[in-house]
RNA sequence: GCCCCAGUGGCUCAAUGGACAGAGCGAGGCACUCCUAACGCCUAGGUUGGGGGUUCGAUUCCCUCCUGGGGCACCA
């Protein structure tokens, strides 16, 4: 909207070049780092480096120019002043009619603000991608969190966005608890918390089977008869994997996820030992069979060198692996929907496989395969470089965490607001709770290793979702003691105070931010903003009184606060957050 | 050996090549007749792992070294 005005001034400098003999084209224009005043900079060290008279150093030349030009700018219109200063010549909008634009787009835009209409082909995120007779931990919930942010996000910025979840439904460890169930929990139902109850019997079969070599041995022939199909064994599959489903659908629904397209292991098993066939039919792969595996040496394939190593794409004995499956996937998904991207959102230790896989599929000829996109994260761990692992009791499970917070949530709300009843201070307990859990998961980012532990975890202060979610509810108590409706738009024409102006500037930006975020897959850009939000509002509340305002500052700072509850409710929206109204 | 990631106050983390490197926690002090103190204010704390280079200007880009983590043929 300033694009006028920066032509005028572009013209201006490069009429004084050209009258001084000094290059044109070498003035570019920023932003003035806000306080309190919005305008353009324009730093004029290129300039003054490229000067041919070298008299002078380029700090002080520079500052020179920009003392030299600010006379004549000042006449520009559209500015309320102009100066020089370190070398930049720092031009100020008049703030009044910005400010009134800013405010006016949040309130008349609500939920939408920070989004854009979505157009052109979708975009597919894969996340999640649990195992089902598996219990869930807060190592899964990272990428669950990311993911779900991570669509939210591309949503907003644009993009149709296909969620999608793949789950492991084949494999030892569903062996082994089937094995465990039918041996020692023969016809036993689900309790009302399924997670719960799988995970416990999983645990269970994993002990038995390293502990017991009977159980080892039982879990090899329950192997042999899944193998040959027996109907009793693929049936009783078919009925847990069905009750895992529900579980992990409990879990979704209390963090709030949900997904457009299920994709099951066991449904790509059998495309990937005929695409194995097929890349040997093309010389691509190398059958070892029966001593070695079927291979792909895609560096002698390629001519490189230790970049692309060797990819396993058949066991010796002819049983499918991880690769095996992971390439019809990645066909399917694209003989399914017209993609613009297929996003795979999988922990960074995967990072070769995933390389491997795209290169794979373009020797191929797959022309999509470029538009595969590993969305690399690091792991959760626990203090003292402990990694999480079910083999070694190493994790802290979903179902403790979120059980732990919710308690500790509502003892908090309890102590604070005494009068509420008890379903909603459970509601809030519950928002409170998995904003907390949720918020230190994207909060850094995504190639940074997050360290799990309990005081972080169920802290509610400070850098976290619960001070954010505090800025909302203070925004709502100023707006709930309105006796008559809040006011939809207000002349910005009192004095603002730097605290109204900072506020403002920041709730500006989350468009922007959006945009950044999506470009970059970086939920914590977002996260990081809702907390600036956050203070900045909690400032301004401090500072401005909003209900004893006299005169037009009072609809002003109505009109605010709404802009900026707003806009915290949307940010922490795009995180998977919600915002109680009270706490 | 090859490859990837990280290294910023005591701790956890921010910072499109641009102005003085910012927050939170922890520490010390202040603050509650005033829209909820799950808040706010002040103070202390930094050679951005080391060394080179590019640039008018580097936490940011390049090279190199150090430290930590991860990956590299039948796990996923």
């Amino acid at each position: 909207m300033f694009d006028d005005i920066k032509q005028q001034l572009s013209d201006l400098i490069d009429a004084f070049c050209l009258s001084r003999g000094l290059p044109t084209g070498k003035v570019e224009f920023r932003n003035i780092p806000f306080s309190g005043e919005w305008g353009i900079a324009a730093p004029l060290f290129p300039l003054a480096a490229a000067d041919p008279d070298k008299s002078l150093p380029v700090a002080k030349k520079a500052q020179a120019l920009a003392e030299a030009l600010q006379s004549q700018a000042s006449g520009l219109p559209g500015f309320s002043r102009v100066e020089a200063v370190r070398g930049y010549l720092n031009l100020y909008f008049e703030p009044h009619s910005y400010v009134g634009r800013v405010v006016g787009t949040v309130l008349e835009q609500g939920v939408r603000f920070g989004s854009q209409p979505q157009l052109g082909k979708p975009v597919m995120v894969e996340y999640s991608n649990p195992n089902t007779h598996k219990p869930l931990h807060v190592g899964h919930l990272r990428n669950v969190i990311l993911g779900g942010s991570v669509c939210n996000i591309l949503e907003a910025s644009g993009k149709r966005v296909i969620r999608a979840n793949y789950i492991g439904d084949i494999g030892l460890h569903v062996i082994k608890w089937m094995c465990n169930y039918e041996a020692y929990h023969a016809g036993e139902q689900p309790s009302a918390d399924i997670m719960r109850w799988m995970a416990d019997l999983y645990a269970e079969s994993d002990r038995r089977f390293s502990d017991d070599p009977d159980f080892e041995a039982q879990v090899r022939a329950y192997f042999g008869k899944w193998d040959s199909g027996d109907e009793h064994v693929h049936a009783l599959w078919e009925q847990t994997r069905h009750w895992s489903m529900q579980g992990f659908q409990q879990v979704y629904d209390l963090l709030g996820e949900h997904f457009d397209r299920i994709y099951f292991e066991s449904d790509v098993e059998e495309s990937g030992k005929v695409m194995v066939e097929k890349l040997l039919k093309l010389g691509i792969a190398e059958d070892g069979r029966p001593e070695n595996p079927v291979i792909i040496d895609l560096d002698k394939l390629l001519g490189t060198k230790e970049e692309y190593r060797v990819v396993v794409i058949l066991r010796s004995d002819g049983t499918s692996l991880y690769a095996t499956k992971e390439l019809p996937l990645a066909i399917m998904k694209f003989e399914e929907y017209d993609l613009e991207q297929s996003i795979y959102v999988i922990d960074v230790r995967q990072s070769l496989h995933m390389k491997q896989m795209s290169k794979v599929l373009e020797v191929m000829g797959y022309p999509w395969a470029a538009r595969m996109h590993h969305l690399a994260y690091e792991i959760v761990n626990l203090p003292g470089n402990v990694t999480m692992s079910s083999r070694d009791g190493t994790v802290v499970l979903l179902d403790d965490l979120i059980r732990e917070a919710t308690q500790r949530a509502f003892e908090v709300v309890q102590e604070k607001n005494p009068s509420l009843d008890a379903d909603s201070m459970r509601d809030i307990a519950r928002k409170v709770a998995l904003g907390a859990i949720k918020y230190p998961m994207i909060s850094r980012e995504n190639t940074k290793i997050v360290t799990f532990d309990w005081d972080t975890a169920l802290d509610f202060n400070g850098q976290s979702a619960p001070y954010i979610q505090y800025a909302v509810v203070r925004a709502n108590s100023i707006l709930r003691r309105l006796s008559e409706p809040a006011p939809r738009k207000a002349d910005f024409t009192h004095d603002l105070l730097p605290a109204e102006l900072n506020l403002i500037e920041k709730i500006s930006q989350l468009p922007d931010v959006v945009q950044k975020a999506a470009a970059e897959f970086k939920p914590s850009l977002v996260a990081t903003y809702a907390f600036e939000l956050a203070q900045s509002f909690n400032d301004f509340y401090t500072q401005c009184p909003v209900l004893s305002a006299v005169g037009s500052a009072r609809a002003a700072r109505l009109v605010l606060v709404q802009a900026a509850k707003i806009s915290l409710e949307n940010a922490l929206s795009l995180l998977g957050i919600q915002s109680p109204q009270v706490m």
